[in-house]
DNA sequence: CTTGCTTCAATAGTCATACTTTTGCAAGAC
DNA sequence: GTCTTGCAAAAGTATGACTATTGAAGCAAG
């Protein structure tokens, strides 16, 4: 049954599809189903439907009552922070407003970390930092934007690493999602502004200082020139 | 064996004690488990058992490979904004070192949550947050604590709710809890410090008068102010 | 007409079993 | 020593039967 898709993750797949088709509204809060209709319109056992609906439900997603059947939960409840989730929502139609949400998140926590890898930050650490502000500096000069978004990446994944903060950490594919999200939509300057760079650089160097403040600072700062670039889009002013 | 969940739910029972054993170190990285092995521990059938390490997987807490079994995953997959996992590792051991990392996680983003309450906020919530702030300071005066706790998570819990995000509207238990862990564990003087109230009145106010930055600095001197009081714990200098 | 009780049926929850698929490992072939 | 082959362990899937819960309809009493 069903034997067209790549055997052994059947339930990877109904999750999948579910999740998206929640995320994307096509079940809406209040949209009841049941086991054997999911089981009926996937073609796949109870067992196996079972098994998605419990992921969702462990997501906060879909809520299972006897006699009732599985009912779709209202956003509120949602486990907003449970990777899947952000990535079908990214992948889903409310990408910008999501990207939004996602980059005052960023807002709050990414000075943080900086402050605190500058308390935690090895050696190996502080030299990636270098090297990512350099490659940076490089690719922005070239204007190979798809080159210096990886740099910039690196940076800010190694940035939470070095906080030392498991939760922080958790965070870096949001941060890259955010970075990423900017370039491929047209909120990018066609050159890096320079200045944007120099404050990367103020931060590796006052994490490599062991100053938490400045680092802090510095970041707020990256964070306020991105809202800037976004909200003015293509003014070139270097 | 975790009867904390009434009959008609194994799997969460089986769920909840899997995921309390590998959060308290009972099953450690790397550990293999069997599904036979699971339904033979608890008593109950591999349907059931499935389930529950099912959503485990989804936590990134195991993985099951064929012909291996299920793997324990390190610390460093598990998705550590889960509520249940965040619940789990407050119950277990290590909850000192827990609630400190979960101290960094609000110093970063609750000021910015203050922010954009200052923006977002309505009528309703900035009557909330007075009331909260007037609760704080009466049952301050009385020496009441847990009146006091009481009050201080509903005003944090309404200004993450007013800022509109729900990102950080889904912190609000993290927010609760180490308030909570900090009157519990003795970190809190006997007596609230009035400093760190007026604070609190102070970001109401900034709230209600529609002004960002004067509400995110406030609160981060609330923070700093909960910082401090914890190195000197029940040094009185009011 | 309203209230409360009873019955019924829909639906999730659980279990046991049989079968399929993948895959680590060991034994043998070269 | 390296490659191939085959075996068995374990998860993945399917099915059917039974249990438990519960919303709702129907009925009875006030």
């Amino acid at each position: 049954m069903a034997s067209d898709t790549a055997v052994g993750e059947l339930h990877g797949s109904v999750l999948t599809d579910l999740g998206t088709r929640i995320v994307s509204g096509d079940h809406r809060p209040g949209d009841v189903l049941t086991l054997d209709s999911v089981g009926l319109h996937y073609g796949v056992s109870r067992t196996v439907a079972r098994e998605a609906i419990r992921v969702l439900e462990s997501m906060g997603m879909v809520a299972s009552r006897r006699r009732v059947g599985i009912t779709v939960q209202p956003k509120s409840l949602w486990n907003v922070f449970d990777p899947r989730l952000i990535r079908w929502r990214l992948d889903a139609g409310e990408r910008t407003d999501f990207l939004l949400t996602l980059s005052e998140l960023r807002r709050g926590f990414e000075p943080v970390a900086a402050a605190l890898a500058a308390d935690r930050a090895d050696e190996h650490q502080c030299r990636i930092l270098a090297a990512a502000v350099s490659d940076m500096v490089m690719h922005g000069r070239s204007g190979d934007l798809d080159q210096y978004l990886l740099a910039d990446k690196v940076f800010h994944r190694t940035l939470l690493e070095a906080s030392g903060n498991e939760m922080f950490r958790a965070l870096s594919d949001v941060v890259g999602e955010v970075l990423a999200g900017r370039t491929h939509h047209g909120m990018m300057p066609a050159r890096p502004n320079p200045a944007a760079i120099d404050l990367h650089d103020q931060v590796a160097r006052a994490i490599r200082l062991r100053d938490p403040a400045a680092a802090e600072r510095a970041m707020r700062e990256i964070i306020v020139e991105a809202a800037a670039a976004v909200s003015e889009p293509a003014d070139d002013q270097e």
